[in-house]
DNA sequence: CGAGACGTTGATAGGACTCAAATGTGGTGG
DNA sequence: CCACCACATTTGAGTCCTATCAACGTCTCG
């Protein structure tokens, strides 16, 4: 039922084990990353695990805050309310993601966190957590780093959205979708969408009808090829040059001096490393 | 040249006074709140001030991070660059609100600040601060607080509106000025707007004409007064019904029976604890 | 006063939403 | 295994909203 894309081990930034916390592959931005092993386990010592079925609830908005969530492996999609009362899809975390931190602030969630299909999380207890960041200043930083990663996560994908025609939002969210998948060591070219239309709509102000159309558009323009919920991104540059708002013409030209087209490339991965 | 509108000190949070940081007016998320006498020293030994002009900037983008920033009074807009390479503004911080959290992870400022009046920001040299942190828990509680607030100040406003008409964008914007000026000590109902139209639809999502066309709509209706950049508010009620997306016969509705208004407020926080 | 930025107003076209219906898909139970 | 249902997705027709282009008023500042 899970997809079964190799993970390629040799990419840089991955381990392949680790002496405190349970064996796992997140990215660089999990926690442990550069602690030493004596810190390593004082760490692994507040880390629990949890596994959710598809469809399970992490935590509840509303719900008192605890624990901080990275995610093991699987995913899941956030969502609040809006000013209407409708759910508002907040995000799409996948493994390294962290999720909770918008509950520091209040205590208690502001968003609900729902497994898109069978997963695994950490579990680290904010308060011990906290002691702990205290103590040992490399963890502090990292934690600093994270949370502001989510606030850039946010500023840049989201508000430049808003002025976008719905296939410019579709290519951003699928190159995003592609260099994550990219940085976890699987093909940024064809993976699986683990969420719903409906819940790509919500996230990008869309409505389902909205996006099923871009997608017939792109894929018979032959950019992509999306079956149900399998993707392959058959052209990089036009689907790119479209997230950026060029023609592909435009995009070709551009490519003419190399110098400008590295600066571009360039950029073009800082920001989505940006979105995580 | 900037508006006179009269502070209200009796307000609760506020502090009439500051022994250890310079007198200033900041709210609760003051970085001090809460901290004892020898705690708030050591936090302004490393406090300093800066002055800006109108128009002039506080950071760039792509500048080495060194230092967060608070606003002491004034207004600031923050902006980045989207894919395309256009300015994308961001948010628009007054007294109290902290900038800069978005480069603590990449060591590199990710937007840029400039102010919209003259203003003055405190000064926080990240390092030291860090450091300090590790030494005052109720600081370091408070600055995660902080960053946990700016990651649901995106959220909850930024995501929600992509799926929003013109009116209701705006409307929500104006309200949530309204309540930002409400938690200073200041009018709710009466201010000034500090950034231009231009400002207003790059952040909304809208073209300077079709804001402008709001702001019309909603004068002819009679439920704002806006000349030039004074913006009184006249109907609460309306306002607050096209945000939440209702029209005004449905809100003056729910209203009517106090039961089913209060259903209707206790339905909207029950969805919130009942999705999961 | 004049230049330029800012803001408003009008006409038009196109894109996305809405409503409606058909089709595909997965899950359940007989 | 199949019938059936609920749900996800696609497709179509029509309408409304907003971007676009263009012109004009207004304010600011040198």
């Amino acid at each position: 039922m899970s997809s079964t894309f190799a993970i390629t081990p040799a990419l840089p930034g991955f381990r392949s084990a680790r002496t405190a916390c349970a064996p796992c592959w997140l990215n660089a931005q999990c926690l442990s990353e550069g602690l030493s092993d004596g810190e390593n386990r004082l760490l692994a010592r507040i880390i629990s695990y949890r596994r959710l079925a598809r469809d399970e609830s992490l935590f509840c908005m509303e719900e008192p805050f605890a624990n901080l969530f990275v995610v093991r492996f699987g995913q899941f999609k956030t969502f609040s309310l809006n000013l209407s009362g409708e759910q508002q899809v907040v995000g799409f975390q996948m493994t390294g993601d962290m999720m909770g931190m918008d509950a520091i602030g209040t205590q208690y969630h502001q968003s609900a966190a729902i497994a898109l299909e069978d997963s695994e999380v950490c579990v680290l207890p904010f308060a011990r957590l906290e002691t702990l960041l205290a103590e040992l200043p490399t963890l502090q930083r990292h934690f600093h780093r994270l949370m502001s990663h989510e606030i850039n996560r946010e500023q840049s994908a989201m508000l430049s959205l808003q002025s976008m025609r719905a296939e410019q939002r579709f290519a951003i969210f699928l190159l995003s979708l592609s260099a994550r998948y990219a940085a976890r060591g699987y093909s940024p070219s064809r993976f699986q969408l683990r969420m719903s239309r409906k819940d790509i709509g919500n996230y990008l102000g869309l409505t389902v009808e909205s996006v099923s159309r871009v997608i017939l558009r792109l894929n018979q323009k032959g950019w992509l090829r999306v079956v149900r919920r399998e993707v392959e991104i058959l052209d990089f540059v036009s689907v790119e040059s479209l997230a950026k708002g060029l023609t592909r013409a435009e995009a070709i030209g551009s490519c003419r001096l190399q110098a400008e087209h590295h600066a571009a490339l360039a950029m073009h991965f800082d920001l989505v490393s940006c979105l995580h």
